[in-house]
DNA sequence: AGCACGCCGACT
DNA sequence: GTCGGCGTGCTC
């Protein structure tokens, strides 16, 4: 028997391998095994098919061991990655590697240990020696541990050479990487008589309390045992006490394996009864999923939409279904999961980012376990989980670009992606959003998703009003004395007074944009990326956005030497100066990437906003994603003009929405928040749009342009990125994919370009663009370009241009 | 992706 | 002469 495995590398094929005869009747489709692949690495692998057909032209090898007694990944999810490779024009591999948690995938180790002592026959050079120094000391290592420690760049030649002097030998080892997490457990020793325990402990004063504590602690818990941690966390003892006790054989340790995912706390409280208007919603939606796959939930802010979904899961758990509850990564705060975690305990499970691996492979186990999370909530890769009852995929906040995976390869959108699991496995998608993207309102415009409305915010809470301050004229009027409009400054002046709270948006972060010659508009730009660089003042360097690459201040301009530079635009950082300058002894906090770095960063300035103790935040779009503050009056957004003014046919919806899940965050009951927009731009039809909360307006305005410019949802888009260190290779090589491309794809194809980034990382990009129009199937475009991949490779010289798809690039 | 192999320039 | 860099080709 033969099998087609899927191996974690960015390689398009499957690879044939044969079956040992044991293994026969104990693999299947979905079993993870270790195969050899090239000289000498081992990969944990997935087994995609069996059959008999032994491969031509190659030699088969063998499987070297079967890992699983059961599927790791089930039908439905290689039916997911096969569409997902086809869709997103991306390599199985690279889809194994981005669904399954790396500690599911052991890899081969090659390990050297000393055969014999050196011999005199054979002079070894200082690196040589070093090694079998290094091996005398500890003993057999890994290739990798003698390389990291001894600091030697390449060190298989010299592995070879001592090999081949007979000196060492090496084998593989492959480890298991996912380890149980353990912790070590304290008992009471039930053969002795508690009567004899005082006399035994003797004089020792200190074992006496801790005795009588572990007692109380282990009645109260009504537990046999207690970890060592929670004794060191409830007492006030030291391990040398505990450890006393141990020894005089009146406790008892023994180490146990711990769930690292197992909820710390349990309440559970049942779901709030819904509102009538609510009600409506839930009822509408059930009803659209009777005849649809795909419902959108268009809710404006605050109108609790959340409060619905816990229905429709509490609904789903009734009929024994799997829940998965897709949030965009930022949106995942504790807020939310708290709010869930009271109603369904630990049948919610939560899947982000930040979990480490190993609670990530606990999570993948638990997934296949007969007891299953029955709710997942998780940001985009959560889709890969292995669900057997799926029923329902909840995708919030749907218009979110993140959704989207942008940089590296699977290439795929979480929405559309969900909506092909759900058809897949069954189940019905619900999209929620209060700004939905032009695609998904189109869709329910033309039958294809059901729509159902919230148009009332939740209690009555008002919409907030909306002032579009036109900073052109003010300037030109000298009445803007900051970077600030007067009314935005009185707005904020009295929602202090008030003890009200203010937040501020600009989607830029650092000090300014950049910094300029006095004289000859001279600009510093990044060396191997083409793009200007932003000045940081709290680090006082100039930053490169793209590759995070540091300069220092240059002292004066290298064109004309001139000493004075200027700063041009600001950031979130000026902005955060400027309002301490203005209000000062005010609490002014920034949230942005670099104010976020660290694990708890941002919950911490969260909590602090929520507890007031920040009375004005600072922040690029962060501050505006899904988060519920109750006491926000004003929010300010100090420069709309750049979120427009991008060079994307994207730009005004993303505008649009950003604006108006800003405008969300103002406002509390009773009382009606205001929003401020500075624009220089006020005649621009968005900002009416927005002023008059209208959508439906925005939507048909956006879908005629789009109609026109041959856009979504009215065409397809895929991007083709080419990159090569050499500009005129990448150029030729573009100049003929494009070519090739059009004598099947025609006037759909667009460029070769030059993007408005040419350079990234010493690589030379070009661009080229698909339109292709709607009544093109699927796959005869990626037919079409798959051929011309394959075209472009047969040039020698094209061999080693990178290429890349970005299948409905946002 | 990794890793080997082969070619080339540059140092002890 | 050998060390280390980089281009090329292959992995069932």
């Amino acid at each position: 028997m033969f099998a087609d495995v899927i191996l974690p590398l960015p390689l398009s094929n499957t690879f044939t391998y044969a079956v040992p005869d044991e293994m026969n009747d104990k693999i299947g489709k979905g079993y993870r095994v270790i195969v050899p692949f090239g000289r000498r690495k081992y990969y944990t692998a997935i087994v995609v098919a069996l059959h008999e057909n032994e491969p031509k032209h190659v030699e088969t090898k063998e499987i070297c061991s079967l890992i699983d007694y059961h599927p790791i990944v089930n039908e439905y999810q290689l039916k997911l990655w096969e569409w997902i490779s086809f869709y997103y024009l991306s390599s199985l591999g690279d889809i194994y590697k981005a669904a399954t948690p790396s500690k599911l995938r052991m890899e081969s180790e090659t390990c050297v240990e000393l055969k014999k002592t050196e011999d005199e026959n054979f002079p070894l050079t200082s690196t040589e020696n070093n090694i079998i120094t290094y091996l005398q000391n500890k003993g057999a290592a890994k290739i990798s541990e003698i390389e990291k420690n001894l600091k030697i760049k390449n060190i298989f030649p010299h592995i070879y050479a001592l090999t081949g002097k007979g000196i060492i030998s090496t084998y593989e080892t492959i480890e298991h990487k996912f380890k149980p997490k353990t912790e070590k457990f304290i008992s009471l020793n039930r053969e002795i008589p508690a009567n004899d325990i005082p006399a035994l402990i003797g004089k020792a004063k200190k074992q006496h309390v801790l005795f009588e504590q572990i007692i109380t602690l282990l009645s109260e818990k009504n537990a046999s045992c207690i970890s060592r941690e929670e004794i060191f966390k409830e007492t006030e003892t030291t391990a040398s006490v505990l450890d006393g006790l141990i020894k005089k054989n009146i406790l008892c340790q023994f180490t146990k394996e711990v769930s690292r995912i197992a909820p710390k706390v349990n309440t559970t409280r049942k779901p709030f009864p819904l509102s009538e208007r609510q009600q409506q919603a839930f009822d509408e939606i059930c009803t659209c999923f009777g005849n649809k796959n795909t419902c959108l939930l268009f809710g404006v802010t605050s109108s609790g939409k959340t409060e619905i979904y816990i229905h429709l899961i509490e609904k789903m758990l009734l009929e024994k279904k799997q829940t998965l509850y897709l949030v965009p990564e930022i949106a995942l705060t504790t807020q939310l999961t708290q709010r869930l975690k009271v109603v369904f305990g630990d049948k919610l499970g939560i899947y982000h980012s930040k979990i480490n691996d190993n609670e990530r492979a606990e999570i993948w186990h638990k997934m296949l376990s007969d007891n299953p999370y029955k709710i997942v909530i998780g940001v985009r890769s959560s889709l890969f989980l292995p669900f057997r009852q799926l029923g329902l995929i909840i995708v919030d906040e749907e218009h979110e670009n993140s959704y989207k995976q942008q940089q590296v390869a699977p290439r795929y959108h979480a929405r559309d992606t969900a909506i092909v699991l759900a058809q897949i496995s069954g189940a019905n998608v619900l999209l929620g959003s209060a700004t939905p993207s032009i695609e998904s309102f189109y869709n329910t415009k033309r039958g294809k998703y059901g729509l159902v409305i919230l148009s009332k915010r939740f209690e009555e809470v008002l919409m907030p009003k909306i002032i579009i301050e036109n900073t052109k004229e003010l300037r030109r009027k000298k009445k803007m004395k900051s970077i600030f409009s007067p009314t935005l400054i009185s707005h904020i002046q009295q929602a202090l007074d008030n003890e009200e709270q203010v937040i501020l948006f600009r989607n830029r972060r650092g000090f300014a944009p950049r910094i300029e010659c006095k004289l000859c508009e001279w600009t510093p730009k990044c060396k191997h990326c083409d793009v200007t660089l932003t000045y940081h003042k709290y680090r006082n360097e100039l930053v490169c956005h793209y590759c995070n690459k540091a300069y220092s201040i240059p002292v004066e301009c290298p064109v004309c030497h001139e000493k004075s530079l200027k700063f041009i635009g600001q950031g979130t950082e000026q902005v955060e100066e400027e309002i301490s300058r203005l209000f000062p002894g005010t609490n002014v906090a920034r949230m942005d990437t670099d104010t976020t770095h660290g694990k708890y960063a941002y919950e911490r300035i969260i909590s602090d906003f929520q507890n007031k103790k920040i009375r004005i935040l600072v922040g690029t779009q962060m501050v505006s994603k899904g988060l519920d503050f109750d006491n926000v009056s004003v929010v300010g957004i100090i420069a709309a003009d750049s979120l427009l003014n991008y060079p994307d046919f994207r730009s005004h919806e993303r505008g649009f929405q950003l604006m108006m899940q800003a405008s969300g965050r103002a406002g509390r009951r009773n009382k009606q928040g205001t929003v401020i927009i500075q624009t220089t731009q006020p005649e621009l039809p968005i900002y009416q749009f927005i002023a008059e909360n209208n959508y439906e307006g925005f939507f048909q305005m956006q879908l005629a342009e789009r109609k026109i410019f041959k856009y979504p949802p009215f065409n397809r888009l895929i991007s083709i990125e080419l990159k090569d260190k050499n500009e005129q290779r990448a150029d030729a090589a573009s100049l003929y994919f494009a070519d090739m491309l059009r004598r099947s794809l025609k006037e759909s194809v667009l460029g070769p370009n030059k993007p408005v980034i040419s350079r990234i990382r010493s690589y030379y990009i070009r661009e080229i663009l698909l339109k292709p129009e709607n009544k093109l199937s699927a796959k005869f475009v990626r037919d079409c370009i798959r051929q011309t991949e394959q075209r472009l490779r047969e040039q020698p010289e094209f061999r080693y241009v990178v290429l890349n798809y970005n299948v409905d690039p946002v």
